[in-house]
DNA sequence: TAAAAATACTCCATAGGTATTTTAT
DNA sequence: ATAAAATACCTATGGAGTATTTTTA
């Protein structure tokens, strides 16, 4: 079942006619005889009655002929799409995130990006930091957007977004709690946290240290697992919480959230788009960083 | 796009590694690896990632495997159906007769043969014996069966049955005519009968040469195209007609005809099976044949 | 007689091997 | 230091050719 012997079997049974086939392929009569006879040991049945001049395929003939042409055919289609994947932004993409990233800011990219390539097919995986980037090492993901700094040789870095945490109550806390406050006031504040191995309490814990405060200082009333959960606690006057600037914008904005500043209070975390550095970059992977970048610079976000 | 490439680049693909994907196909390392080069030479793209010593398929590897797989299945299906062809009775069988034969005998063989051979799919394609022999020689039918001889060398004849032709008439026409009769008597009577160009009526004419009378001197009432139309006019009484005993078996049990002996006359037909002599028979249309001379015998026909 | 398939043989392209180097764990 | 892929080079199978014979329309 060689390819080059199905072609000269597939021209023979359309042609009708040895040498025909041997012409249209550019092979001579005697080649095209040896391969349909290889085809026909090998098989173990005639495949043509050659009768006089005439060449009649039988009936296992006519069932290799189907054969060889679906064969064919899939040959055909495996090659186009292979090249389209080339030259056109198609395929599908498998992109890894840590929570604030899938949740707040790729779904508006990823509606974007289907508008501009509806052939895409994306895939969003979500999980902590660590997932990501083990996948993104193993091939499991194309590239994926963390919160932290993975040191790894294999793994490129692209500094996506600076992330500001901030301190957030609802209005209904004041005038207890005040739009400006001391690292001090903290203390007295009912707070409502994350859990330990959240990278939002890592990274709002490494910015008191420098405040010199710890968090077992503060008197926290409600402890949740997730983002959401913590910003339904603070907009229900639960208390006051950190997070993600992504993820109380929207509440900022509409005066359903206050951000307290903190004097020398100031988390910030980097959010990074890390690629497998030696994996080839296919283009609609490519595409969906690009476009990921340009909703960031679009919308304002700071990123330098 | 060559076979053993596509069997080394699956290997690697589903093993993750050059050198084992070599043992498992019993190929050296440095030969897959020129096997892989070379598919990406020729589809233009990187198939695997070969990042230290894992090596993981690229995107357009996943689109490579999954047409490779899908060739491959074809391949061992198409390879299953021909063997299954030599060794099994499956496949189609397209066999042509001639108007007698394909209404008042094998539609009885073929509802046995079905049930013997359910994978078995036969199609009947009912002509006149010129047609049946040009597309048996042409091989576009498997075998025919026809009334009779077509002198070609490439027509293998076996003689299937003797048909005989029966002079039938309706009982009410009685007294007037008589189930016993003499050549003379058939120039009084009111006939019935088959076109010009029939095979019936050629085989009837013959057999009257015989006896010294020509079809002129017959009062032929009413000619009609098919059998079945002369048998619904001889049951309504509009004359006498001469026609297959096949056609006319059943009424002839039931009363509904009677059969009118003439002294001297004899009208008999063959119906042979044709086949191409040098086309090769396949198992399935072997056992149709065998099945329609089993049913021959089982039912007491006369064919010796 | 002409045209097509089969047969016989010759040749070289390339699949496959071994030996070695390079690279990464 | 070991194991795997890449590279270099060699060998030999078999694909393709030419020449010829056989068959048949």
């Amino acid at each position: 079942m060689d390819i080059r012997r199905m072609q000269a079997f597939a021209r023979v049974y359309e042609l009708q006619s040895f040498s025909k086939a041997g012409k249209d392929l550019y092979l001579s009569q005697p080649t095209v005889s040896t391969h349909i006879l290889s085809l026909e040991e090998e098989l173990g049945v005639k495949l043509f009655d050659r009768i006089g001049r005439s060449v009649i395929p039988t009936q296992a003939g006519q069932m290799l002929h189907a054969g060889v042409q679906k064969i064919f055919r899939t040959m055909e289609e495996t090659k186009a799409n292979i090249h389209d994947l080339k030259n056109k932004v198609c395929g599908q993409v498998v992109a890894g995130g840590s929570t604030i990233p899938s949740n707040y800011l790729l779904p508006a990219v990823l509606s974007d990006f289907r508008k501009s390539y509806p052939q895409v097919m994306v895939e969003l995986r979500i999980g902590d930091s660590i997932k990501v980037c083990q996948d993104v090492l193993s091939g499991e993901l194309d590239f994926g957007i963390v919160g932290g700094y993975a040191d790894h040789f294999d793994l490129e870095h692209v500094l996506l977004l600076k992330d500001e945490l901030h301190l957030v109550a609802s209005p209904d806390l004041r005038p207890k709690i005040d739009v400006k406050a001391c690292p001090g006031d903290l203390k007295d504040m009912p707070w409502v946290m994350r859990e330990k191995g959240s990278g939002t309490r890592q990274a709002f814990e490494n910015a008191m240290m420098v405040c010199g405060i710890s968090l077992q200082e503060l008197r926290v009333s409600t402890q949740v697992q997730s983002t959401e959960a913590l910003v339904r606690c603070v907009l229900a006057g639960t208390g006051v919480g950190v997070t993600s600037r992504l993820a109380v914008q929207k509440y900022v904005e509409s005066g359903e959230l206050d951000i307290i500043e903190v004097e020398g209070l100031n988390i910030q975390r980097n959010f990074y788009i890390i690629r497998h550095r030696r994996r080839s970059l296919f283009t609609c992977s490519g595409k969906l960083i690009e476009c990921i970048q340009k909703h960031i610079q679009d919308n304002g976000y700071q990123f330098a």
